[in-house]
DNA sequence: GTACAATGTGACCAAGAGGTCATACGACCC
DNA sequence: GGGTCGTATGACCTCTTGGTCACATTGTAC
């Protein structure tokens, strides 16, 4: 955690540092990222930093807690009635807020891509602890409930179902904030977006098997 | 391309220096991956080092090369007829070929693994080049002939089911490889384990939508 | 033997990293 | 004025990095 000389900081300089060193971490990932340049780029000395901070890591923790309280909070309408939705409709609200968020905050959701993408790194794997896990556990929980409903077919392994879906939903996040940027940014469209990605899953790609265009 | 001095080389010493580099770049990915350690572990100098190799880069390339021979070696067969076959075959060829490849030569698979996942990274973009096209190219052919074929949707965009697919692969062979090991080594095995990957991406996870268990 | 080229060596370099610390500054109290 | 407390500073520390270079060793030809 910052120290307290941190919390004592006028709102805005805090605000400053704290953009400066996200922008650090995403443009670097975390081992490239260089103090040296966050000092410099956020006009604070290296004393003072490590009088708010103590070490690297702890930045980065500090901006994983924001980002975490952020995208809860952003998604809280969504997690809420999840347990009482269908699968497909679980995966979509999940899908589609994730997407929302990603296109709102650019800067914090390629936060979490970074992470995600470094998730064998010690200090990450140390950083996220459970949060990782449960962040998995969510599909896996919807995948069984799914399973038990007759929604999901059961030979699938839950586990590996668990892996796919998140790397998926962070493949097509990415995708679709690379190269498709401001287009969708309409609600109907990126509704319509998720309803194709949940029907990509659920009946697959093959022409026959698609319910959607049937 | 490594100097002459190196392939002048005892066989024998080039393959124990190959093989300590391949791990200390899968170990550490390429920043991290460091060139005294890794003239230390193979024993050698460090002036003996850039006597072999113009740089860092220089080895990583010459890696690369050799992943590149063996694997296209390997898949010789699977992609000779790729032409030949439906969608669903071609994919099963792939992914079982290249999930046989990674469980027959752990080592060198995991660098496939680590260079897909640095994709961003300046240096392996220049030592990739085309090849990283090409290889999201082969999924991308593939597709737009199921397409014409009526095999898959044509609502979906290649590109963008290039790169799930690609990750899908990837995803899958590294669960496979790390949480079910040896298990799967019989032919027989990996036959099943790959149809029930193709029917999961043609026909999806949902229980009616599913073509196997009909 | 001498000569010459190929190969081997490790001290050395500059750059940058994360992190420390003695000192200085400014606001408040007495 | 003096004292003190929270904050700000940048020179400095040690460590590791990728890479160099003057020199030593070895092998072969004559």
């Amino acid at each position: 955690m910052p120290k307290e000389t941190f919390y004592n900081l006028p709102l805005e300089k805090r605000r400053r540092i704290e953009l400066v060193a996200l922008k650090e971490f995403v443009d670097f990932g975390y081992d490239k990222a260089s103090t040296n340049r966050i000092v410099k780029e956020s006009g604070i000395s290296k004393g003072s930093f490590y009088q708010y901070f103590e070490d690297k890591k702890d930045v980065l923790r500090h901006l994983l807690d924001l980002v975490k309280e952020q995208k809860l909070a952003f998604m809280a309408n969504s997690l809420n009635d999840i347990g009482t939705k269908s699968f497909g409709d679980s995966m979509k609200a999940l899908f589609s807020s994730g997407l929302q968020y990603a296109i709102e905050h650019p800067e914090w959701g390629r936060l979490g891509d970074v992470i995600l993408k470094n998730k064998d790194h010690p200090v990450i794997i140390d950083l996220l602890g459970d949060n990782m896990h449960a962040s998995y556990s969510i599909y896996e929980h919807l995948i069984r409930k799914g399973i038990e409903n007759g929604e999901v077919d059961e030979d699938i392994d839950p586990v590996y179902l668990s892996h796919v879906l998140a790397e998926l939903n962070r493949t097509t996040i990415e995708y679709y904030v690379n190269n498709v940027k401001g287009e969708f940014t309409f609600e109907r469209d990126l509704m319509d977006l998720a309803q194709g990605y949940i029907d990509m899953i659920l009946y697959g790609v093959s022409r026959g098997g698609r319910k959607r265009n049937d």
